[in-house]
DNA sequence: TTGTACGCGTTATCAC
DNA sequence: GTGATAACGCGTACAA
């Protein structure tokens, strides 16, 4: 039976003969101990094999030092893309990430973040599909700092990172025209999350600026198999699009495979298709996607930023901010000209 | 200044007029309490947003309730969806992720391990690429359970879930024979990852024991450029092969598009092609790879399950065991017949 | 079933 | 610079 398994910090000082203080002080940044004293402490401790417990730590600073990571679609590309910045960042500012996975049920949001609360997490970042009214207000009474990104709710306090989703969408109806194209689709998901819907409400307003109509189609969840059955759906038509924006990259991959291979469409010459994310795939030489990058370092780094530098004021609330970063238009073949 | 932001059990206790522990029995299942008191207990802590303090309580069981998931290359379709399905069944289990990822420097596992140990971590499960060999001591020595996947390591202690890798690659030399391929080569990334260097073996050990020769090649790192720089180097030699296994789906895509798009080689026609992972996009049209499904969800379930229920014997150290799960051949359109 | 008292491992405060 | 002591919020043995 070898039960005794973690060290304690006064059996680090009973071994270094010190006060369990020192010992606290040698393993706390910016504490003041003799040098003679730290070359003991740490000496016990290595030998000991002794882990400072973060556990305590945090029940006594009221500060874990961690952060939860509120996140649906956790295996789709733009996530995990934006899930591999955010950890790096975290980890690199001292904190770590606790991941929330709210992709099965839809209340699971109210869930992850009672979790986080229940492991008192300094902040929690919610990159997560539905958006849920009571979120914001649960998170202030927690005294627990809020990032949402893409997400752009009326929700008074976190700090919100958005894209220039309909200045983007702007310039993709410039392109089309440009590229000759008349007849403008835009295909969509039904999820009705607020960056896709900006998206296609800046698509359809630009248009309507240049007097052109939009033949707007809208199926299932953002991912490949929808982007497929809306092709089904908008090239089967008697006005066939010869221009389609697609919301997201997944959506477009799968809109671009159908039109070729069941439809026998050339790309870019009889169909212009554009995307959104920027995913790697959009790179791959069977797609060329030409399509919007999300700027998803920044957006990260953003996040850390504010998590590590806002100080709460005299109420004890955050300045809430909102941050809206551009999308970098990545000009691939997908349309003619550039 | 409302500096007093979490609610304690001593104050909901208070207002319910009941002691301390009576809160504590409440919220921990299992213990005998009254209705009557568990109501008013309820009633208090709901009006005034009581959340148990996992710290704490984890400081009382010595045991966190926290898994950390040890990863690189998140960003990875593979990765991703390995992680999705472990974030999902540790919730369902009642456990938290920690999520640390590995992928800058190279001692970072080391590092990721000594978080994980200092916030009490219950289990590790690493996927990430390099070994080390001191972590499955480091690990035990804090009475973590560790299960390792896709790493066939001689590592005591912990859980190993890995893949029938040779099998497969045996059957992929079956499959190219059967096509009427002669000339077969392998594309491997220079990682030199245990599960790759598995197939590599097995796939050139089954072509020699039916008497052909096999090239191999190995670049960079395992993703789509690698494929591409891989397929530019055997696809202009002299001996170009007519057949490809690459060690995985994402250095499939590459090698697959620079064989089309650079040579205009037709696939499967003059080059078959295999791969391994079933990465979704190996499902996509312009893809269409016949490859093996990693069996995902079996592989994460096994890891929860073993973590649930797992019981370290006197010795506190806990049975080890080695799970062998089998790649399912996926037909697809990237080799002639089937 | 309920309440009292103590301990978990740490840091902050304060004398020295 | 150092050491004693009091918290932090919770679980639980024990007595009632």
């Amino acid at each position: 039976m070898s039960e005794k398994v973690f060290v304690s910090a006064q059996e680090v000082a009973d071994r270094a003969g010190v006060s369990r203080s020192a010992v606290s002080r040698t393993f706390t940044p910016g504490a003041s101990v003799s040098p003679e004293t730290r070359r003991r402490v740490l000496e016990a401790a290595e030998t000991l094999g002794y882990h400072v417990n973060a556990l305590a730590r945090g029940l006594m600073r009221n500060e874990s030092g961690i952060v939860c990571l509120i996140v649906s679609d956790v295996a789709t590309p733009n996530r995990s893309a934006l899930l591999r910045e955010l950890t790096m960042l975290l980890q690199n500012a001292g904190k770590v990430a606790m991941l929330i996975n709210t992709d099965r049920s839809d209340g699971s949001v109210d869930q992850a973040l009672r979790q986080a609360i229940r492991y008192r997490a300094d902040a929690s970042i919610i990159l997560s599909g539905m958006p849920d009214k009571s979120i914001a207000q649960l998170c202030l009474r927690s005294g627990q700092r809020l990032v949402l990104i893409n997400r752009d709710d009326e929700q008074p306090g976190p700090l919100r990172i958005n894209l220039d989703d309909r200045e983007a969408a702007g310039q993709v109806v410039t392109a089309f025209v440009r590229a000759g194209c008349r007849k403008l689709a835009f295909a969509n998901s039904e999820a009705g999350t607020p960056s896709l819907m900006a998206r296609e409400r800046g698509f359809v307003a630009a248009a309507n600026a240049l007097g052109m109509a939009v033949s707007v189609e809208r199926h299932g969840w953002t991912g490949y198999d929808a982007g497929k059955v809306l092709a089904q759906r908008m090239l089967t038509r008697p006005q066939r699009p010869d221009a389609v924006f697609c919301a997201t990259d997944l959506l477009a991959c799968g809109f671009m495979d159908a039109a070729r291979h069941q439809f026998s469409i050339s790309v870019p010459d009889q169909l212009c298709i554009a995307g959104f994310d920027n995913i790697e795939q959009a790179s791959w030489s069977s797609y060329d996607l030409t399509t919007f990058a999300q700027p998803v370092s920044a957006m990260a780094s953003k996040a850390i930023d504010w998590l590590s530098h806002s100080q709460p004021d005299n109420d004890g609330a955050v300045h809430e901010q909102s941050i809206r970063l551009h999308a970098e238009l990545v000009w691939r073949g997908s349309i003619r000209g550039g």
